[in-house]
DNA sequence: GGCCAGGACACCA
DNA sequence: TGGTGTCATGGC
C-alpha cells in the first residue's frame, strides 16, 4: 500500500491518464449551458442538446438570455429534464445579464458571496455551482461529485456518503493552481467513467493499491 | 427491456 | 441534516 496526498495524487492521475482538457467547450456560455444540461444525464445526450443551442443561438449569452422557454425546450429536449433544465438556464443567463454578462464584473460584484448566489439560482445545486465557479469563475474550487466520492472510498476514506461530507474534508486544497484543479476534476470524471462504474474496475486500475491522507 | 448517466428539488420525519 | 420520489432521454 502507497499513501499519497491529494496533490501527490493528482499527480499521478495526470501521469498516468494525460491532461483531459476539461471543461469541454470553446465559450463559457457553453460551458453554462453543459453544466446544467450533464445534470444526471450522459454526455453524450447533452452534445446533441448543446448542437441545437448553438445552432439556434451561436452560444451568444444575450440571446440565450432572450430566448422563449418553450423554444429553449424544444433545443434542449434530448438531454432530458428539459422543464426543469431550460428554467435553471433562463435564470442564469438572465441573472449573468444584470451585468451584461461581463464574467469580470459578476465576480468583483459578489465577492464573497457568489457561490451563495448561485446557489440561489432554481437548478444550480452545490456541484453545478462549484463547476461554475471553477471553469466559468476561474476559481481554484474542489469539486466533489459521485465519481470523487467513489474514488475517495476507493482510496480507503470511508463516510464520504454524499457532497458536502467530502466537501468539508478537503482543507488543503491551496497548492493547486487554476488550471491544475481544472484538469483534477476532469481527471477524476474520467477516471470514474473507466474505473469506477464498477465495483471490480479500480483493481484493475493504475491506483489499485493507493490509499490517500487528507 | 431494465438500468443508468458528469443532479436538483420538494417533501417528509 | 438526512433519506426518498420525481423529473426525461438515449445508449447499452
Amino acid at each position: 500500500m502507497t499513501t499519497v496526498t491529494l496533490y501527490q495524487l493528482f499527480k499521478k492521475m495526470l501521469a498516468g491518464m494525460g491532461p483531459q482538457g476539461w471543461w469541454p467547450a470553446d465559450t463559457k456560455s457553453e460551458i453554462i449551458v453543459g453544466a446544467i444540461l450533464v445534470q444526471n444525464t450522459n454526455w453524450n445526450n447533452v452534445k446533441k442538446s448543446l448542437a441545437n443551442v448553438e445552432t439556434s443561438t451561436g452560444f451568444q449569452p444575450e440571446l440565450i438570455a432572450r430566448l422563449d422557454m418553450n423554444d429553449l425546450m424544444a433545443l434542449i429536449q434530448p438531454s432530458g429534464f428539459h422543464k426543469n433544465k431550460s428554467k435553471a438556464i433562463l435564470e442564469v443567463f438572465q441573472w449573468l445579464g444584470v451585468h451584461d454578462f461581463d464574467f469580470n464584473q459578476i465576480k468583483q460584484h459578489h465577492g464573497e458571496n457568489l457561490r451563495r448566489e448561485l446557489l440561489k439560482l432554481h437548478g444550480i445545486g452545490e456541484e453545478t455551482a462549484d463547476v461554475l465557479l471553477l471553469y466559468v469563475f476561474d476559481e481554484p474550487v474542489f469539486v466533489a461529485d459521485k465519481y470523487d466520492q467513489q474514488l475517495f472510498t476507493a482510496l480507503g476514506l470511508a463516510g464520504l456518503t454524499n457532497y458536502r461530507k467530502l466537501k468539508k474534508r478537503i482543507h488543503q486544497f491551496d497548492e493547486f493552481s487554476l488550471t491544475e484543479a481544472q484538469e483534477f476534476h476532469g481527471l477524476i470524471d474520467e477516471f470514474g467513467k473507466l474505473y469506477l462504474r464498477k465495483a471490480d474496475y479500480f483493481n484493475e486500475s493504475f491506483l489499485a493499491g493507493y490509499t490517500i491522507k487528507l
